[in-house]
DNA sequence: AGTTAAATTCAGTTTTACTTCAGTTTTACC
DNA sequence: GGTAAAACTGAAGTAAAACTGAATTTAACT
């Protein structure tokens, strides 16, 4: 594999570099985020080892750029903090794992062929909002690296919200989408609320965000923000 | 939204008013060439759902005189005959769909839904009025980036006032636009001066520009400059 | 079949927006 | 400036909407 390793620290840059190079891997590496930049905008590669902490400015610009040029290069982010906020909003822009010094190279390499064979396999799709994540493929639901149990009703619903991000769903639009249209539901939007709580309460146990708010008279609205 | 139906069978016409009705739409009706005319005179609508065969005349009609006045009123034409040259005719004097009778009434707002966002993505979902942005899809409104929370007749107010920018709204055609022409308020604009002083005191907090202007004895004017 | 979980209904409560009202301020016109 | 109509204001009442916990019905899975 061709891997492009962004680090400024001069001892683990080499150790990285040589001992994954004992892989067959080909591995190229810079020391700052306009060398990586560039050499991004020149050559394709598998895999990118990104510090976030840069002399010329934070990693996540690397992932900005990838994600902005729907590249397909898999990003593992290596960084000296370990809070939470990076994690996730490395996750959120688009990075596939995220790796806290230190380390060991073995970790590393382990790291690299999972998130390899998860790409491969294509069941790596998932949808990320701050602490929540959603993965489609296995149709789960995890806040903060915990899994939350939904039934159908509640998945499908978060699906169509998150589908609509920041849009106003009204009630009936949202009973279109779950019942189909045969479904009469004269004024009566019981089961609506019902779902909602359920949906809302599953989603407060493991965050005090409100992601689901309710617009009176209008309907509902998930927001990331 | 307010919309138009223009339908002489008066079962379908019935339906149609119920059923949309529903969705928080405010809604008037006629069965007439003549009629329709008359109301398109005196108010402006969001939508006109416009009937080809009608007693004193073809719909058609209906569809000039908007082109001609350059009106922005979407309209969806309701037809029993399926020939296509009607479809192409009507398509080509402005009318955004086509539908054949009979119909199934969801079928109906799924196009009154689609034309709408048709021609909102078309012309930038947001409305920006210097610090003021509004976006209807989210329908929330922001003044120099932070969120007013408005309610809806609030917003539906807010948002008549900005269609019709620079332009004086009389308050009785502010009431027929927010609650449609069958409340009577007998000289009573109470509520009106209570929505506006909310609106405006919630406009108020944020920026010290006074959009909404008082013409005294006539109505309002929402004004940019 | 029987068991469990999910979907829906129900009744009672809380919240919210809309309207009304009574009193005050502003405006146009004499 | 005085006056009456128009516009504004804060607060209170009210009805609709939203929420809640629990009960019931329905569906799903051995």
């Amino acid at each position: 594999m061709k891997i492009l390793i962004v680090e400024d620290e001069q001892g683990l840059r080499e150790n990285m570099l040589t001992y994954l190079s004992e892989d067959k891997n080909v591995c190229e590496s810079c020391t700052n985020l306009a060398d990586a930049l560039s050499k991004l905008g020149l050559y394709n590669y598998d895999f990118v080892l990104l510090d976030i902490g840069l002399p010329d400015g934070e990693g996540f610009e690397v992932l900005r750029y990838l994600k902005d040029k729907m590249r397909e290069e898999a990003v593992i982010i290596i960084s000296a903090r370990n809070s939470l906020d990076d994690r996730i909003k490395g996750l959120n822009i688009g990075a596939d794992d995220y790796l806290t010094k230190p380390f060991h190279l073995s970790e590393l390499k382990a790291r690299i062929v999972a998130v390899f064979r998860r790409k491969s396999t294509n069941s790596s799709n998932k949808l990320v909002f701050n602490e929540i994540v959603i993965n489609l493929m296995e149709r789960t639901v995890t806040i903060n690296e915990t899994e939350i149990i939904l039934t159908r009703k509640e998945f499908d619903m978060l699906l169509y919200f998150v589908a609509n991000k920041g849009k106003v769903i009204s009630k009936t639009a949202l009973a279109e989408h779950l019942w189909g249209d045969e479904m009469d539901m004269h004024d009566n939007f019981d089961f609506i609320y019902s779902h909602i709580k359920n949906l809302r309460k599953k989603i407060l146990d493991f965050t005090t965000n409100d992601y689901l708010k309710s617009i009176y008279g209008i309907g509902y609205k998930f927001t990331d923000k």
